[in-house]
DNA sequence: TCAAAAGTGTTAAATATACACCCATGT
DNA sequence: ACATGGGTGTATATTTAACACTTTTGA
């Protein structure tokens, strides 16, 4: 694939996702390790797949999800996104020979996804180069190379943008899910509080969400009552 | 340039511009006729140009304008987005050899803009081609060259959707603007009837838009008030 | 003087906010 | 019994909505 990838993929395009889970209460995101630096999951797009297609792909291959919330949030375009020198330390640790005008040194615009996850169902998968793979806060994020902390800022940026529309958190929550973790994982997003009964109402009122007749077990205190989205 | 596109420009990737304006008491969008049929403005990127300088260059070449709303919408990116027989009958008529390899006959990835322009302000260019212009009404699309029509479409209901959020309608409308223009373009927009008190309130408590001292001159019945955006 | 368009006020309904109270559970 | 977390009610403030009233201008 190394070889060939001027042959399989469209040239000068690439896909980058911020795969976004909620654990512990704080934001996580899903990172590959490469000789001590962190990049996002990504790759290319073969010239018969539709970039959605590539997305879905890329998720399904780095995460084992077959079903999950992913969304465009911005195109990286700028004249200078390539990456030589830092692409020549990676094959060199590869011990892949090295030339200049290897076609992952091109100039790459990158469509950059979002994807909404639950950790607990997420097999992590280091892919090709059995790259160690790693949760990392959102908002602490690591050394990373190319312009990947800035993508996973701005996906991060978007995200809260997003959530009063779209109403997709639910998304990073198990499939029976209880009003408090909703609760705690929305103002962990918008970085503030959020009274308890109006977003209890507000969300019931979305009349998306169905009330399962079991509360939670196995909790301490009284039990919250389960809820799961209703196309789930 | 149609024989130096392949090295001139990055491959597999367009972008098109769906360039909306009011006038008449109706939302435009400006179309070049080919062999009557109608498509959007749009072109490619230069290999060392950003798809933003690349977006800007096309709409400024195409209505001489310098300053402008513009906004990415969309990305389009399905594998069969190729049109070789029209690209055929296109070259054709303009009596430009046809070859199957021809490299406007890839598969493209088109980044779809929309862009807010006072249609007064603008000048029409039909390009390299000498295309015939026209403003046509964005609700009632002729027939279009390959997926434009259904660009167009989309870029109709991305503003629908972002003119509450993003408050950019005004730059449909002349520098200088009354509130019942723009609550004639919004209620246009969004195809609802607004309320001219409420309206008026919530513009002004945007503090986005100054009053002018003179009234607007010229018009029967009672004067309204001018006002302008404050970045203007 | 009257119709038309503009500007703004008034009232009622709906929603948001802050807070309080009660409930269920484990210690 | 009590501390903790969950669920929901109440009172108040703010925003939305519907409508009315006044002003200005040209015919």
């Amino acid at each position: 694939m190394l070889d060939e990838g001027a042959n399989l993929f469209l040239p000068n395009l690439s896909i980058d996702i911020a795969v976004i889970g909620f654990e512990a209460g704080t934001l996580k995101v899903l990172l590959l390790e490469l000789d001590s630096k962190w990049m996002l999951p990504g790759g290319y797009i073969f010239k018969n797949e539709s970039i959605d297609d590539a997305s879905r792909r890329i998720l399904t291959e780095r995460t084992g999800l077959q079903h999950y919330f992913m969304k465009i949030f911005q195109v990286f375009g700028n004249a200078d996104r390539s990456f030589p020198d830092e692409m020549r330390h990676i094959l060199k640790k590869l011990d892949i020979p090295w030339h200049p005008n290897y076609w992952m040194c091109q100039r790459y615009v990158s469509t950059a996804f979002y994807a909404l996850v639950d950790i607990e169902r997420v097999t992590p998968d280091g892919g090709i180069l059995s790259q160690k793979t790693a949760w990392w806060n959102l908002r602490d994020l690591p050394v990373m190379w190319f312009d990947h902390q800035h993508i996973a800022t701005g996906a991060l940026r978007k995200l809260k943008e997003d959530i009063l529309i779209d109403h997709h958190s639910y998304n990073m929550l198990p499939e029976n899910f209880t009003m408090p973790q909703l609760h705690q994982l929305q103002e962990l997003i918008l970085e503030k509080k959020i009274d308890r009964s109006r977003f209890q109402k507000k969300m019931l009122s979305l009349g998306i969400f169905e009330r399962l007749p079991e509360p939670k077990q196995g909790v301490p205190h009284r039990r919250p009552f389960l809820y799961k989205h209703k196309d789930h």
